[in-house]
DNA sequence: CATATAATTTAGCATATGCTATATTTTGAT
DNA sequence: ATCAAAATATAGCATATGCTAAATTATATG
């Protein structure tokens, strides 16, 4: 019954199949862990800046409800990244602290090397945030000499 | 009631503040495109290549299971990216296919790009997909610009 | 110190993505 | 044509992120 134009057996792609599993959307955990990411960056940056961090600011910033913010830091909580008592402001710990410094870091990274690329910074700046968190270590060193080279 | 090293009010950190609400994670619905734009990609290259876009197909490449698969198909057909009957394969609506023809024009800007910049085959494949999805469209031109020029 | 305002939490809901297990349909081989 | 295997769908569940509304706690001000 009806028309068959194409078999089925043909497996494996001529391009795009040795990615199988891989390279894609990467798991849901990933997802998260971005999140987790520009989490820690931002309270750092806001006890740098404030003094502390509170979670109407991380609302603020992130353009998210308070309640949004309260339930991920929860998980964050649990992935001890953070602490947290009832009503008070939010810390990082040695382990967010490390995430935060690194995640910073690459940050200014990417940053700089879009500039020197000749992107205006205002878009720059969001696609720095975008795009930060899928660079690997190969793709950072290759930008930090690209950036030497611009100098 | 305890000691308080700091004041709540002082408003507007220096660095990271002009962000506010924007730059940073996106909004649930952007993650939700991010997916849809590397199923319509997939799509298009498997009907390319094998002639149609299984399900099955789909799950191997994307990594994830075939009831994964369903459901995000389900979405991607309300908007109007896909059509399938059951049991039949995927095809693309003419927005869908409009979708994919950007996308992987984007996707190989981006790979040749972190070739060019000297980052491993690998490596820039990898990154490639991750990143793709966060590209403006002026940082879309600097790095062809850069393409050009490595020529 | 009493109280209004601001910040946070809790409750309840929605959506997107992911899973396993099981049922159903299609395909392919005999 | 039958029947086993492959593909797909359905049911039911989990987690992460997002929301509004309402309750609770802390802070600031008179």
């Amino acid at each position: 019954m009806a028309t068959k134009t194409k078999t089925r057996k043909s497996s494996a792609p001529g391009r795009g199949a040795e990615s199988s599993a891989n390279g894609h959307r990467r798991t849901r955990s990933d997802h998260a862990k971005e999140i987790a990411e520009d989490y820690v960056e931002l309270i750092d940056d806001l006890i740098s800046d404030q003094g502390e961090a509170r979670a109407v600011d991380l609302a603020k910033h992130l353009g998210v409800t308070q309640v949004t913010v309260t339930k991920t830091i929860e998980r964050l909580k649990r992935e001890d990244l953070v602490t947290s008592e009832p009503y008070r402001s939010i810390f990082l710990t040695s382990k967010g602290k490390r995430m935060a410094d690194f995640t910073r870091q690459r940050h200014q990274i990417v940053l700089q090397f879009l500039l020197d690329l000749g992107v205006p910074r205002a878009d720059a700046e969001v696609d720095a945030e975008g795009i930060e968190h899928h660079i690997s270590p190969k793709t950072l060193e290759a930008m930090k000499r690209f950036i030497k080279r611009s100098k």
